[in-house]
DNA sequence: TATGAATGAGTTTTCATTCAT
DNA sequence: GATGAATGAAAACTCATTCAT
């Protein structure tokens, strides 16, 4: 029956959108915002420049819109991978490179995301933000159970620890452009880890160990 | 005398050139790369939409002086503050500090780094590479001594702390962009240093650990 | 019917490449190549700036689709003229006259010819260079019937004879310029055919002189 | 003594003037008279941009005075070639291939002549004018003694025989721009002249050749 | 909905010419 | 006379966006 092959007007809607948003992300992540053309991404993605603007109000609109669709998916296989793996080092590990390939990889696209006005009010309010905040929350969840479990230190704030983890991490993609190890990534990753990691929740400063001995000392001496 | 008022014309020529880097460098900042027109730069600088390629060979060429007499200002003064202060610790948390009040100081200009092509060997052997390279070594020298006095774990990679640094001010600098609450940043910086340099010189290593099986050990043989 | 009125979309755009032709030949025609302006034949041709770049690359490409079309007409009405004359003598007058009035014509955009790059292989295979040579040709095939007649010295190489034709016409032509008396291309064009005509099918060649000496050897031995 | 090494005022202007035609002769018939800039000039002169004004008003000026002295230094070389010549012929040969060769050497130079405005009554009496016509002089004196001589025949137009002989080289050497061989322009030079001259006032033909052995026959049988 | 031809504002860059020194 | 820094008009070209079909 005709129906069951044809696609429904709203499907063949959906799948411009996606064909669209495809488009723009491989010109966008070849070519940068200002050297992408619409009519570029026009023509990749089989569809006349008018019609982009059925979809889209105007250029950064459509940016907007592949960034959006790189964040949501971007929270999405992180949360995946995160919920397939047991413990909260093993769960970390993996946002880390998951977060590094994935920057590597959309390495320009992410560049034209401070282009983006986020200074005005309406930024704090669009979907974009939202799913900005989405993402990062995978990780506060993560990092917060790395705190209760000591595996960091119990005076470190929650933001500090995320801007060192992301920090550190997009800091070194960009260097690791123009070297380009893939293999760097996971030495970084676990050096990185090491160091976010290894302070463990009861500091042993040598102040700590010397109060721990002289209590052992007094239950020698008592005892 | 009429010669000690007057600037030579090599006097003028050089405050032109400062003015025109004076004016691209506002411009660039507040407008970033792409919407920075060489007119509105001109008009800034006082000076002529020609007079500009007497000094500069393009746009591009002009972005990169900017950048160059940037990372120039930014090592001279990390390097003075450093100079000034007695302490590994305290030259650290300077250095911190300047970072992130320069990075947000001039934030858009700084965007525009990363669209220069630095795959390229041309770039390598570019001023402005090598005007990295130097701001960088002031951090380097000052995180090598912090090793070597044991504040930071003996086995940290510099490349990896360096990437911590400056990546973890910078991603956070981008935040507090929109937040803008400039105490934040003795906040974070402190809280950063804790994170990196809490790691004790002595952390418990088999020593320690040894120290405290035997006290437990002395315990058991008691009760 | 509005089906029967109404162009087509492509008609329309055939349409506007004539106009645009038309707009180039005639600015490109009064005022050479450098001093025509894009705007000025887009004005001429009731087009946005923009639009010229629709239907042709650049200002250099345009001059090539006007100089095109120049050769293809003008090879057009001189194949077309000799085809109607009966008699190779008519038919090279024909042509003398056609392209002595042509060149007058379009005097300013055949000197733009030249400055087109003919050195390059590129010229050699381009569609500017394959009219130029139709058009030669259509003077070719009359020379050689006129040479085959004995209209013409039969040790005439073609290409001399082919050089002489044009270059005086367009030597002429120059002069004609500043002098402008029309009733001067008939006087030229008469005279130029007397003399390229004139000279018999049997030149003093070896063979003449040949025969004169024998002549005069008898004439020597009588006496 | 000073006076005797030292140049005079005037003598260093007139070299100047000298170094500034060079240098205009060089860079436009390197680059063509658009592509020719001032300072290129004024740079190859040895001279600032500002002192070419001192010499010329404007870009075209120095154009003119660049084909003014081209075509003076043209005449001389041509008339003292012409009177060391013996004979109408050798006259004539050593003409065309002087002309050829000045022609090849200094093409773009020559391209420029026709974009300055010729039809102004200004060029008329201007001197770029009077120089044009003694250099044609030249060749219309030994023209002239050609047919006087029966070289040519004698019911030809003299400005027809320049426009042959000028435009035919023209025409020509614009051809052997492309193929480059030294040797052609003797080769076409011979078969030029070969036509130009051929055709005596009394043209040979056959039958005219036939009557003269019929004459020369019955000289011999009745003798 | 879809098309794609048309628009025209906006940008960088060049360079002949001037003029204060 | 000589300089050369400064000028600013001019010009080619791009491309996001619109709208008649």
């Amino acid at each position: 029956m005709a129906k069951q092959n044809a696609k429904t007007r709203q499907e063949k809607v959906a799948d411009r959108e996606i064909a669209i948003l495809d488009a723009a992300s491989a010109v966008f992540n070849e070519k940068g915002y200002a050297k992408a053309s619409m009519a570029e991404i026009a023509r990749k993605a089989g569809v006349a420049d008018g019609t982009l603007y059925l979809y889209v109000k105007n250029k950064e609109d459509l940016v907007r819109g592949v960034l959006a669709r790189f964040y949501a998916q971007l929270t999405e296989t992180a949360q995946r991978g995160v919920d397939k793996r047991d413990g909260t080092k093993a769960k970390l590990k993996f946002l880390a490179r998951h977060h590094m390939r994935e920057v590597i990889a959309n390495w320009r696209v992410l560049e034209i995301a401070p282009l983006i006005d986020r200074s005005s009010d309406a930024y704090r309010q669009s979907e974009l933000y939202a799913l900005n905040r989405a993402y990062v929350s995978v990780f506060d969840r993560v990092a917060k159970a790395a705190m209760a479990e000591g595996l960091v230190r119990s005076d470190t704030q929650l933001w500090v620890l995320r801007d060192m983890f992301f920090g550190a991490m997009e800091y070194s993609a960009r260097t690791m452009m123009f070297v380009r190890r893939d293999d760097d990534i996971n030495a970084f990753v676990d050096h990185l880890l090491g160091l976010l990691l290894s302070a463990p929740a009861v500091s042993p400063t040598g102040d700590v160990l010397f109060r721990l001995e002289r209590i052992a000392e007094r239950l020698e001496g008592k005892s």
